[in-house]
DNA sequence: GGGTATTAAT
């Protein structure tokens, strides 16, 4: 009988869906219906609930709204309640739609009014979560215990904490405070905002804390980064979960205490991807891409055998996914560790694994950081989404590789693809011009950005501009827009000043410029050395060796140069002047042959660069004994044509090793392709990509 | 009938 009567409902309420839907429930007609006089519905709740549960479209739920309508059934509060509820739930029912029916129930409740809440921060607009309190308030229906906690989750998303102690207050007033989740949200959110002092007095209140009080209070600390009492709340801790352990190793992480984060690790019994992939994420950040490799090698038995991580790895057998990879590829990028590189990126296809754009953005970071162009270009026509880094990393890649101009047109290309520049896409832009001394095009990107694109220029823009101004001999021009800055110099823009005084020989500005940067970081081994350099090239020994003396005193240490190869997976090292690798006897017979074969080329050694007060010869030993030097012989040796030597450079290429790199892709037939601190030199057939402006 | 938190990457 009622199973009758509610199917016999759904088909006549099909003549109302049309009508419904084109006036837009005007009120006039709807009320008109609700005051037909009505019959007394006995249908049971859970036969309506199963008819809402069933609806599939839009029109089968307005079926059942009209006959509400049309019998009155809307007025009995547990029915529209049900409606409420099924009418927030179904994705298909817009939520102004919902509003609309909401406004003509009559006998509405906490509950409706609950869910209403709850429909709107659902749908990204929280703010209307407190129009609809008020107005529940001045309805006279008090909140309950359920509408406190939705209203706290609206200003956590609003990152409100002003709202957010409006609402503490109402919730003291009432006597909310003891309701455990109307603690916790009420913890989580003045966390969220960075509020410790509230979130904590909400915490401390001697009442009852489950594992969601713990845990939110613990994500606070770690957010504003407070080791001490993020150590202290997780060792107190009832119980302590994996994601728990993970903020820790995160947090550590961020703070650079990598030993803590391994102790931790290690002391962890049960561990998941996160926790694997933290670890990861932490020695790459701390710059211990070695070990950041390492740990991913272990994780699935790949490759060479490593020490005891892959004992424990072998039991765990996770599979790393894309965020794994992301901090893998980032350390090999930071490596040039391009074999590794390359296994990432067949495993990332053998796999199946989706290139999304951070990942694809970190490929191709990676393979330009490796002076691999045309494989970066390829990861990069093949991603469908692109974003502003993904540009980004194109943009500066080339530009970094010595192909400025394909670097300008990307610029050109995102724009017209409809992608805003932003600061870091200006860094690549003006490092692009900086790199062939495109003096007019930098300054009008440079002008384009502040007034087109409304960036205000950051310390890197103007240190690349005084840099494009000084190589390119603007020593007057550089200086004044260092001065004119709106913010205080850093040392690097200090210090391309001091390299265009040495380039342009200009040793005034020079000895003005150095001693300013040596009295700003004393323990800066660069800039003495520099300074050094700028005497040296006059023949000045004696301020030379003042210099010298200022470096001993302040305890500065001359970085060695230092170069690092790769061959058949293992990455060599060679530090100026060398003789400790293995293979040192057939290097130094390499170097003999080098030096036989430069010399036909014409090549004299370039001895300006040297800093010790030495006679000729000892200074060209010294020369050929350059770290380059030296990875170039083994690069020679070991890679077979036509695979490139490639070589990454701890400090910037010398002229000398420049000149001779040259001269030795000539004579050996050999491209050579050397990464130095700033950018990418390929040398093939005695050129140099950089066109020797560099 | 309905309400809470939580971890990895350019």
């Amino acid at each position: 009988m009622v199973w009758r009567q509610i199917q016999r409902w759904v088909c006549e309420g099909k003549r109302y869906v049309n009508f419904l839907k084109s006036n837009h429930l005007s009120y006039a007609r709807i009320s008109s219906l609700i005051h037909k006089p009505t019959f007394k519905p006995t249908i049971d709740l859970s036969i309506l609930e199963f008819h809402l549960n069933k609806c599939q479209h839009i029109n089968q739920f307005n079926q059942i709204l009209s006959q509400m309508l049309l019998t009155g059934f809307i007025r009995e509060t547990y029915a529209a309640s049900r409606l409420i509820k099924f009418s927030t739930h179904f994705p298909f029912i817009h939520i102004d739609y919902t509003r609309r029916i909401f406004n003509f129930i009559e006998n509405t409740n906490c509950f409706m009014w609950n869910m209403m809440i709850r429909a709107y921060i659902q749908t990204n607009s929280p703010h209307f979560a407190f129009t609809l309190y008020k107005s529940m308030l001045s309805n006279y229906l008090g909140a309950d215990n359920y509408t406190y906690p939705l209203l706290i989750q609206a200003c956590s998303i609003r990152r409100s904490e002003w709202e957010a102690k409006q609402v503490h207050n109402h919730v003291l007033k009432l006597g909310f405070d003891s309701d455990v989740y109307v603690r916790n949200t009420l913890i989580n959110c003045f966390s969220v905002c960075s509020n410790m002092t509230d979130a904590r007095r909400v915490f401390d209140e001697n009442s009852i804390l489950d594992s969601v009080s713990w845990n939110s209070i613990l994500a606070g600390y770690v957010q504003i980064g407070n080791v001490e009492e993020a150590k202290h709340i997780y060792h107190q801790m009832p119980e302590r979960s994996i994601i728990a352990s993970n903020s820790m190793i995160v947090l550590f992480g961020i703070k650079g205490l990598v030993v803590e984060a391994c102790k931790l690790f290690d002391a962890m019994l049960e561990k998941d991807m996160v926790t694997w992939s933290a670890l990861i994420a932490c020695f790459q950040q701390n710059e211990m891409f070695e070990e950041a490799i390492r740990t991913f090698v272990g994780m699935h038995k790949i490759g060479v055998m490593v020490d005891e991580v892959v004992a424990e790895m072998q039991m765990s057998g996770f599979k790393p996914d894309e965020a794994t990879l992301v901090s893998v590829i980032s350390a090999c990028a930071r490596l040039a560790a391009l074999e590794q590189g390359k296994w990432v990126h067949a495993y990332i296809k053998k796999n199946g694994l989706t290139i999304n754009v951070i990942l694809g953005t970190t490929l191709i970071d990676m393979y330009m950081k490796c002076g691999c162009v045309e494989t970066a270009l390829e990861v990069f026509y093949g991603m469908i989404e692109k974003g502003v880094s993904t540009w980004n990393a194109l943009i500066l890649g080339l530009a970094m590789n010595g192909l400025v101009e394909s670097s300008l047109d990307m610029f050109s290309n995102m724009k017209k693809c409809h992608v805003t520049p932003n600061e870091i896409t200006f860094v690549g832009v003006l490092g692009a011009c900086r790199h062939m001394g495109l003096v007019d095009e930098g300054q009008h990107h440079f002008h384009s950005m502040i007034h087109d694109h409304k960036i205000q220029p950051n310390v890197k823009h103007y240190g690349c501009m005084v840099d494009l101004l000084g190589r390119a001999g603007k020593l007057q021009e550089a200086e004044e827009l260092l001065n004119r800055m709106p913010m205080t110099p850093d040392v690097a823009t200090w210090g391309a000043l001091l390299g265009a005084c040495k380039k342009h020989g200009d040793s005034e500005m020079g000895k003005r410029v150095g001693r300013k940067l040596i009295e700003l970081q004393p323990d800066h081994d660069g800039f003495h050395v520099l300074l050094s350099n700028i005497y040296a090239s006059k023949g000045k020994w004696d301020d030379v060796l003042e210099i010298r003396g200022m470096m001993t005193k302040h305890r500065v240490l001359k970085i060695p140069g230092c170069s690092m190869i790769e061959a058949n997976g293992v990455i060599h090292e060679f530090l100026a002047g060398d003789k400790t690798h293995p293979n040192m006897d057939a290097i130094e017979d390499m170097l003999v042959e080098m030096a036989m074969k430069l010399k036909l080329e014409g090549y004299t050694p370039d001895t300006n660069e040297v800093l010790l007060d030495v006679d000729e010869e000892e200074k060209e030993s010294t020369l050929f004994r350059h770290s380059e030097k030296l990875a170039i012989a083994f690069g020679l040796i070991n890679i077979s044509p036509p695979t490139p030597i490639r070589i990454m450079k701890n400090l910037r290429i010398c002229n000398d090793c420049h000149t001779a790199a040259k001269l030795i892709s000539k004579a050996f037939c050999r491209k050579i392709v050397v990464r130095d601190r700033h950018r990418f030199h390929h040398f093939e057939q005695g050129f140099c990509s950089c066109k020797d402006y560099w």
